[in-house]
DNA sequence: TTCTCCATAGTAAACGCTTACTATTTCTAG
DNA sequence: CTAGAAATAGTAAGCGTTTACTATGGAGAA
C-alpha cells in the first residue's frame, strides 16, 4: 500500500522522510491549502475534490507532521505527566487514569519519570514546556525545600503564561498566587481513620514506619496519625516513629532492626502498602503471627494489599480516579488559581478497607 | 524571575506563549543565529557574548520550542512505546526499562496504552509517526490476524522510510522483508523448563490456564508446555488446556469452574503470575493446600510472585532489561532487518525461579 | 440582464528554529 | 608587512502546516 515498489524489493526505502502535504496536493492536483482544509474539515471542499485528496493520502501513506502543525498554531493535543517511577503501582494507577482520561479527550499522553530526583523533575517540566503540552501533571509528594518550591513556582508561571497549566496531583500548593490547579486526596484523613481504627481495636503502642522525611506525603500521613493519637489522649512517642523510604525493602530492613531492638509495640502502620509488605515479610521471618501477635496496616490499597497473607487492612486511595480528575481539571477552561479561591482545587476522599491484618492486641 | 511584573499581581499573564529565540536575541543584542549557536554549543561563540545570551535566557525564562526545533531538522529526541496497560506490572517493568534507557540516552519517552485494542494500536503507531519519534517500540504479544499483520507491516515500512524504526518487543516478526528490529525473550524455552520441572517432580496431569487464544505469547508458552510433555512421553490432553485471558480474574473464575467439574490434575501452570494469583485464591477458598495438594507455577516473575503465599515458583523474564535493550537496538545505527539476516534481533534468556508453590504430587 | 452572494480554490504570510553561506575581524606565519 | 587562516557574527533559506485574504465562477435577486 504504502510503497509503489514491490514489497519484496529490499531497496524500497525512498530515503525521504515520508510524504508531505505538498506531495498530496500535487498528487491530487490541488493546492496545499485545499488539502489542509479537506483534512481538518473546518472549511468547505467539494466532494469530488475531497475524495481525490483522501485517495492520494492513502496512496502515499501520508500522515501530518505534528510539529509543523503545532508550530503553525494548532494545539499539540498532548498532556504530560511526571511521576516518580512507572513500575511503582501507586504511580502506575494514577498514570493509568491520566492515560485513559487523556485518550477519552482525544489527547496523547507523555509519561516521564523522575526516579525521585528533584532536579530531574524541574528539567522534565521544562522539557514538557518545550513540547508545548496542553498541561503538565505533577504527581506525588514533594520535597519542602524552599528553593525548589520557588523554582517550581517559576515554572508554573511560565506554563501559565504560555496558556498551559500545571496540575499538582497529590501534593501541596506552591503558595498563594502561583497559578496551578490541584487534585488531591484526603491523605491526613485516611491516616487519621486507620490509626483511629487501630486504637479502637485496643492498640496503644503503634509503630509508624516509612516515608521519606521532609516529604509532603509523609508529613500528611504522620499528621493524621498524630491527630488520632491526640484525640484519644495517647502520648506521642518519638521512639515509635521511623521515617525513611517508601519501598518494600525499607519496611523489611527497618522492621528487622526494630525487632532486634525489642521495641515495645502491638501494631505497625506502614507508610504505604509496599512498606507494609516488607514489614509482613520481616515479621513472618521471625515467626511473629499477624494479626494475632502484631497488627499491621498499610496505605494506598494497591493490588498487592489483597495479595498479601494476611490480606492487608489499609486506606483506599482512588488512584485512577485521581488521574482522571487531574486531566479533566487540566483541560477544563476554568481559570487558574491566581488567588485565594477556588474551583480549581479538587479533593477526593479516602476510606479504610478492613481485611485480615488487624485484631485486638494480645497483651492489653 | 520569569516575570517582570510583581509576583502578586494577578494580571501578570503576558498573554503570549513565552519568549522566543528572537526575544532573547534582542535582549542580548545579537542575532538569532548566534543565540541558537550559543545554546546548542556546536559552533564557537565568544565567551562574553555567550554569557550575555545565557543571562537573557534566564531573565526571560526562555525554553526552545521543541516543535520548531524538530521542524527545522533537529531530531525529536523522543522514543515512543506502545503497551497494553500502564498498570499491568509486566508492561510497567518493560516501560521502566525503556524509560530509563531512553533517559540515559538523552531521550524523552512517549508512553501510550492500547488497552488491548488492535485498531487503537495501529492508530497509536500513526500518532507516533506524526510525532516523528526516533523509534516506536511495540510491546507484548500480538494477534495473528493476517489483515492486522499486513497493516502493521505497512506502518513498519513507512516508519523505515522516514528514518525511524519499529521495534517489536516480545512479539513475533511481521514477516521477512519487513523492516523491523526485534527484542524477545525465550518464551517457549521458559515454558518448557518450568513444565519439565513440574514433570521431574512427578506431575503427569498438568493444567494449563490462561492467555488469550490466537495470541502469540500464549502460542509460545503453550508450545514450550507441549514440547516438555512430548519429551517425557506424556500424552497431550486437550481437556487440560484452558486459554482465556491474562488477568487475575480469569485465573480465579476458571479455576473455580475446573474445581467444580472435578477435573483430575495435580499441578497448574498459570499463563502468567497474575493468572496464577487468581488460581491460588480459588484454591485457598476451597481449602486446597498448595503445594501439598496441588502445585502451581506462573510466568514472568513479576513482584507479586514473591508476595504470594506460598511464594510462587515461576519463570523469570528480565522485563526491565528487555525494555532497555529495545531502546539500545532502536537507537543503534544498525540497518533494519530488510532480509533474512541479522543483527537486529536480540533474544534474552529466561530461567525458572524455584520458590514454594511446587512439591511432588500427593497421589502418584 | 446586471449585480450580489455563495461555494470553492489558490496565494502567501506566519510559526520559531537550524544551518549553509557570507562578511568582518583578528591572528599567525612567512 | 601581508596573505591566509581562524574565530566570530550576521543573513536568509528552508522545515511542513494553518489560515487570513484574495480570486473565480456560477446562482439567484432585482
Amino acid at each position: 500500500m504504502t510503497e509503489k515498489s514491490s514489497p519484496t524489493d529490499p531497496i524500497h526505502a525512498r530515503g525521504g522522510s515520508g510524504a508531505t502535504i505538498a506531495d498530496v496536493a500535487q498528487a491530487a492536483g490541488v493546492s496545499v491549502a485545499t488539502v489542509s482544509r479537506a483534512l481538518s474539515g473546518n472549511y468547505p471542499v467539494a466532494k469530488a475534490t475531497r475524495e481525490r485528496i483522501f485517495r492520494s493520502v492513502t496512496d502515499l501513506g501520508y500522515v501530518a507532521n505534528a510539529h509543523a502543525r503545532a508550530l503553525a498554531g494548532a494545539t499539540t493535543r498532548t498532556v504530560g505527566i511526571i511521576i516518580n517511577d512507572v513500575a511503582d503501582p501507586f504511580f502506575a494507577y494514577i498514570a493509568r487514569g491520566v492515560e485513559r482520561q487523556a485518550s477519552a479527550e482525544g489527547r496523547m499522553c507523555l509519561i516521564t519519570a523522575t526516579h525521585g530526583d528533584k532536579e530531574r523533575e524541574l528539567a522534565l517540566v521544562d522539557l514538557m514546556r518545550e513540547q508545548r503540552t496542553d498541561a503538565v501533571i505533577l504527581v506525588g509528594g514533594a520535597s519542602d525545600d524552599p528553593r525548589y518550591r520557588k523554582q517550581m513556582a517559576d515554572r508554573a508561571r511560565a506554563l501559565d503564561a504560555a496558556g498551559s497549566s500545571l496540575v499538582l496531583c497529590g501534593r501541596p500548593s506552591l503558595g498563594a498566587g502561583v497559578p496551578t490547579k490541584m487534585v488531591t486526596y484526603d491523605n491526613e484523613g485516611g491516616a487519621f481513620a486507620i490509626t483511629d481504627y487501630l486504637i479502637s481495636q485496643g492498640h496503644r503502642r503503634i509503630l509508624y514506619v516509612g516515608g521519606p522525611r521532609d516529604f509532603s506525603t509523609t508529613a500528611s500521613r504522620l499528621s493524621g496519625f498524630y491527630r488520632a493519637l491526640d484525640a484519644r489522649g495517647i502520648e506521642r512517642d518519638p521512639a515509635l516513629v521511623h521515617e525513611g523510604a517508601f519501598g518494600r525493602g525499607f519496611g523489611y530492613s527497618r522492621m528487622r532492626e526494630l525487632l532486634d531492638q525489642e521495641v515495645d509495640f502491638t501494631a505497625v502502620f506502614g507508610a504505604n502498602d509496599l512498606v507494609a509488605a516488607g514489614i509482613l515479610e520481616a515479621l513472618e521471618e521471625r515467626g511473629i503471627r499477624v494479626p494475632q501477635d502484631v497488627s499491621v496496616v498499610g496505605y494506598d490499597d494497591v493490588p498487592v494489599a489483597s495479595e498479601l497473607r494476611p490480606r492487608l487492612t489499609t486506606v483506599r486511595v482512588p488512584l485512577e480516579e485521581l488521574g482522571r480528575e487531574a486531566v479533566r481539571l487540566a483541560l477544563s477552561q476554568s481559570p487558574h488559581d491566581a488567588g485565594a479561591s477556588s474551583d480549581n482545587t479538587l479533593t477526593v476522599g479516602t476510606h479504610i478497607v478492613i481485611r485480615d491484618s488487624v485484631s485486638p492486641p494480645n497483651k492489653p
